[in-house]
DNA sequence: TGTGCAATGTTATAACATAACATAATGACG
DNA sequence: CGTCATTATGTTATGTTATAACATTGCACA
């Protein structure tokens, strides 16, 4: 199977997130999580399915793709970005983590953070309700660095 | 057109904030939020349809709801949950404000809240990467007291 | 070498959302 | 009151996202 070029680096990190949890790492589920660090913005599953498509000259049916990006979501490798239907390889996959992302509305770029500091705020906020929480879905929209700067001069 | 019945509390918010934007609350709006009202949870865009289709005994198209929903996402009466894409009812439709979720993945109910602690750590977060923010998506899912009570005794 | 489970393939369809264009209702204003 | 501009709604079609149901393949391990 022809897959994008994956760094070594990453290949090595994905493996051991699924060693870890003795899930396989499939050439197909390696192909997409290759197309996905490959492309470097969020994908919608369906731009994804052209993408490998292109790539390996075939027709991919859209349950074959929702399938690998549920492992890939499963072992941590990607996230779902609930805001824009879209998926992110997650940019520290050498650990478990609970992510909140900050969304440029003009040029698409999303960073991923990492705030314990939010996540015991969220926990506290839950108790106060009564409630247990499991996990949270934190997605800031606005304008990255670089756009907020081209916008005023 | 047989709506669902509205407490005139809530419609007199309705009517106030739809004023103060110039907006017009039409019947057709206005029983969409009354459903909604009435329905007590999160419904989607099709569910909804549904239940103004029985209550109306006609057909309606889904770009109608949509309009609606959006109309009264406008005048902020009514919230979007993006991690479930369905449509719940303020809160506290009697002034502008940013929410944060609580969604009970046992039961379904959500709580709304407001924590502006929460607002400025999530400004002071984008600030420390640069990042502009316009607004937020929190959405926390777990139990709701009376279910993690249930759960174990 | 079979047998059990995980992964993939195939076809169809469900669920969510919007485009494009026509018609009707409303409000502003002479 | 009429008419004109604007806003709202109706209608049909289609685009986008996601899953169901069932068959087949491939791999691991007894």
């Amino acid at each position: 199977m022809k897959t994008a070029r994956l760094a070594a680096k990453w290949r090595k990190l994905a493996e051991g997130r699924c060693a870890e949890k003795g899930a396989r790492l499939t050439p197909a589920r390696l192909a997409a999580y290759a197309e996905m660090l490959a492309c470097g913005r969020p994908l919608s599953a369906y731009e994804l399915i052209g993408l490998l498509e292109q790539r390996q000259e075939r027709k991919i049916a859209p349950l074959t793709v929702y399938r690998h990006l549920d492992f890939l979501m499963q072992t941590g490798l990607v996230h779902r970005l609930q805001s824009t239907q879209t998926f992110l390889p997650c940019d520290h996959p050498d650990h478990a983590h609970e992510s909140q992302f900050l969304l440029c509305s003009s040029c698409g770029h999303v960073d991923e953070v990492e705030s314990r500091g939010l996540e015991t705020l969220l926990s506290e906020i839950a108790n106060e309700h009564g409630f247990r929480p499991d996990n949270a879905v934190v997605e800031v929209k606005g304008l990255c660095g670089s756009c907020a700067d081209g916008e005023q001069g």
